[in-house]
DNA sequence: GCGACAG
DNA sequence: ATCTTGTCGC
């Protein structure tokens, strides 16, 4: 029974993920279309049913941000893995609709088509305002990989089976790998290139970084 | 039954 | 994600 009043839960998530199975036959992944001058950054932050999303605004080449706008809202679903994008969807896309400008591309936090049915939230997030993305996660979801040597640039294929997802990449000695893989009307190389390009000294991309600043504070 | 499991 | 201070290493 999708969509109707109230239901029992194992049915809510049951409709949800047929849902993204719908949701991701839209995604696109193709090489990038536009020259890249803006880049959009988002996050979210969320505490017990309250949201904020935020989208950041960086110019390049400098990376100095330019705008940043939120959107807050209010959480109905609990948090799941797999389902993320339903509770974090809505409040970029109010974030988004209030931009003035309008990024060549977004980096969102989190998984692209990593995901079990290759709609993780910057998939999602990109297929509901069919603009270009790039799943940036600090850990993973799905796919096995080899773990890359310790210095900055390393990377390695995330597979499920023998089926590409992303890479997983090195992008600061000594840190953690983050996980890349593209959204929507992006794709492997993409992804590949610029999580390393927008990454300068800390280990997640300058975009992410500062729109989880500015959720973090805002929400006090 | 056991282990994995974005944020 | 959130709850939370100082401390060790690059
Ligand atoms: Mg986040």
């Amino acid at each position: 029974m999708l969509s109707s009043g109230s239901q029992r839960s194992s049915e809510i998530w049951a409709d949800l993920s047929l849902l993204q199975q719908k949701l991701s036959k839209k995604v696109k992944i193709e090489p990038l279309s536009r020259e890249v001058r803006l880049i959009g950054g988002c996050d979210c932050g969320i505490r017990k049913d309250k949201g904020i999303g935020v989208i950041t605004v960086v110019e390049l080449p400098g990376l100095r941000e330019i705008e940043w706008s939120y959107w807050v809202g209010t959480i109905a679903l609990p948090y799941r893995s797999g389902y993320l994008g339903f509770r974090e969807v809505p409040l970029l896309v109010g974030a988004y609709r209030k931009l003035k400008n309008r990024p060549d591309l977004f980096l969102i936090d989190g998984q692209g088509i990593a995901h079990p049915r290759r709609i993780g939230l910057a998939s999602h997030f990109g297929v509901v305002i069919d603009q270009p993305t790039i799943g940036c996660a600090k850990s993973k979801l799905i796919g096995d990989y080899r773990e890359p040597p310790s210095t900055r640039g390393s990377y390695a294929p995330l597979l499920d089976g023998s089926e590409l997802l992303g890479y997983v990449v090195r992008t600061k000695d000594n840190v953690r790998c983050l996980f890349a893989s593209p959204g929507h009307r992006t794709d492997f190389p993409d992804a590949l290139f610029w999580i390393l390009h927008l990454t300068t000294g800390y280990r997640v991309p300058q975009p992410i970084r500062f729109a989880h600043h500015h959720a973090k504070e805002i929400q006090v």
